[in-house]
DNA sequence: ATCGATGGAGAACGCTCGTTCTCGACCTAG
DNA sequence: CTAGGTCGAGAACGAGCGTTCTCCATCGAT
């Protein structure tokens, strides 16, 4: 066999190829951003991007599919170094804040995706409530070990939260939301 | 001046093609409805289309500010039948469980639409938020009739249980919220 | 009856999209 | 050194988009 192409090499491209491409789908949206776009920003040839990923939809979906492994590990880090249970669902909607006031934050990328792609793409569609429930479930174990049955509307407000705050680009829904869920949990203590 | 078009005509075809363009946007998603398909749906030649709405963007600010008239004013007319104060807000959310539990719920069209075009279209955008900030507005002064300082929790809550509800087309989020608020609003009476 | 403006039907335009193909350069195995 | 496979660069393709234009039938005014 001629010309290499390390296995090693093939990991990084694949890498670098989703971090242009979850930049460039979140600032802009996904249909907006052509495939051009993606091999232009990447220094990739074309070529090469799909053989990486046999269609832009599943490019799509790897992208949603890091991104939420990073998302909750990032949320998971920050609110399992806090030990007490009720200060642990406290630092959900400190970390939403942080998350809000970032530069560049644009929303909730799944709930866009959804509106993008959600009637149009089953695996989309599938990714993001794949997220979604995930989000559920394990904001729901914190909610749990304080022992207030109150997780649903903690999910509810954290969802509620996350789309306000998109939508007018204004962190301000993390305190409110983080207010409520204080009251919630008991005011005492 | 030769043939007729009578300014009733007009507004008989304007209503038709809102009609038309809302249901298909709604149900396929707006990028992923062509003007053409519009056209055909509408029965109408493009020809009037366009002098109807010089462009597809101004078309789609159409639908959604028609649209926010008549859901808000819905669901005032259903709140506001009711005279407690407490129970009107709790009407809120029995009105969104039957709107979930439409058939062909595929969530909130402003959400949707802010994940399409949000990033893309300035007008969308701000008919997205003025949208918003009124359903907020009306639901604020709802909540403030109970004397209860739990309005921005209250709306956080409504905007997760929709969005809640478009992801997984389950209803089951209004009555989440629903147990929520009653909870926030106090347990007794 | 004739003229001229208008409206409808749909072709056409220019562009962009996702995806594939062409082709020349290069590298390695023999 | 040669041969053959692979790769990168970018052209090409076919489809679909929003929008405009062409053309003819139609109708009111004269």
């Amino acid at each position: 066999m001629p010309a290499p192409i390390t296995e090693a090499q093939t990991r990084l491209d694949r890498e670098a190829l989703l971090d242009t491409a979850e930049r460039l789908f979140y600032a802009h949206g996904i249909q907006a951003v052509g495939m051009d776009r993606v091999r232009e920003a990447s220094g990739l040839p074309l070529k090469r991007i799909y053989r990486l990923f046999a269609t832009k939809e599943d490019l799509v979906v790897a992208v949603l599919r890091r991104r939420d492994r990073r998302w909750r590990a990032s949320l998971t880090a920050y609110v399992e170094s806090v030990a007490d249970p009720r200060e642990r669902v406290l630092a959900v909607f400190d970390w939403l804040a942080a998350w809000f006031a970032e530069p560049g934050f644009r929303g909730c990328a799944w709930i866009n995706a959804h509106g993008e792609l959600g009637s149009s793409s089953e695996p989309v569609l599938a990714e993001v409530r794949s997220h979604k429930r995930a989000f559920h479930d394990q904001l729901t174990a914190w909610v749990r070990a304080t022992g207030a049955p109150v997780a649903e509307a903690v999910h509810l407000l954290a969802e509620g939260a996350i789309v306000t705050a998109g939508v007018h680009t204004d962190p301000a829904a993390a305190r409110h939301a983080r207010a409520a869920v204080e009251r919630l949990l008991g005011d005492r203590r």
